[in-house]
DNA sequence: TCCATATTTCACGTATAATTGAAATATGCC
DNA sequence: GGCATATTTCAATTATACGTGAAATATGGA
């Protein structure tokens, strides 16, 4: 049970301008966005903004690259997958109240 | 879109003893548990227990009532609920390669 | 009423996080 | 090489969060 990076995910997202950043990255997957981009469309000034994403990058939630003069801020979809079901999972064990109308409202929804 | 509560909810789970806490809570569902009896099971003295209560029931994720002597703190499962369903919502808006997995690895799981 | 138990509130020191101007680095193009 | 663009790093300040000793509050029982 690795909660200290589960900590580290939670805490990276529990900030305005970082939760924005995310889902604007998650609607960008997975090519993802260059940080000017980011910064301009979420309105931060650019410093602040490579301050937010180098901690969503440490906590294993967005990934870079360099691609000519920009650098490529992408979500990795895959550690918010885990992060998601880590949640389910700790809070499911012996409690599908929590899980059942989750996948419930899941479902209905158009999205899977 | 109220992300002003799923900031706090993410941000009170975002803590080593707050998650112990809350996790705790929840395997105790419904019916919750005394704060003496969660100090002594986390090993928080209960000032400081009190005071991430106060953070984890301001956010709406756990609630109490007094009971003779006690007071009893049982976690808000449909609080849980609401925070990962907003969670994959947020995700899943044109993103099924995130929701996806939760929802076969719920499958998967005995939980549901 | 007086006391013990259960828990919270207050006040304060310390630690960690957030923001930002200015300087530094990296790249592509001429 | 020299310059413009894109982005980060540094240094310093300010804000917020954390933990805790001591005092306060609430309850039940003698």
């Amino acid at each position: 049970m690795e909660s200290t990076r589960t900590i580290e995910q939670l805490s990276a997202l529990a900030h305005a301008g970082r939760l924005s950043v995310f889902r604007l990255l998650v609607r960008a997957a997975p090519g993802g966005l260059p940080a000017g981009d980011i910064a301009r469309q979420v309105g931060i000034p650019p410093n602040t903004l490579s301050a937010q994403l180098t901690i969503l990058n440490h906590a294993g939630l967005v990934h870079h690259r360099r691609e000519g003069r920009s650098i490529i801020h992408s979500a990795d979809t895959g550690a918010m997958s885990a992060l998601i079901l880590y949640l389910m999972d700790d809070c499911c064990s012996g409690r599908p109240e929590i899980c059942g109308p989750v996948l419930k409202a899941a479902h209905d929804a158009a999205c899977c």
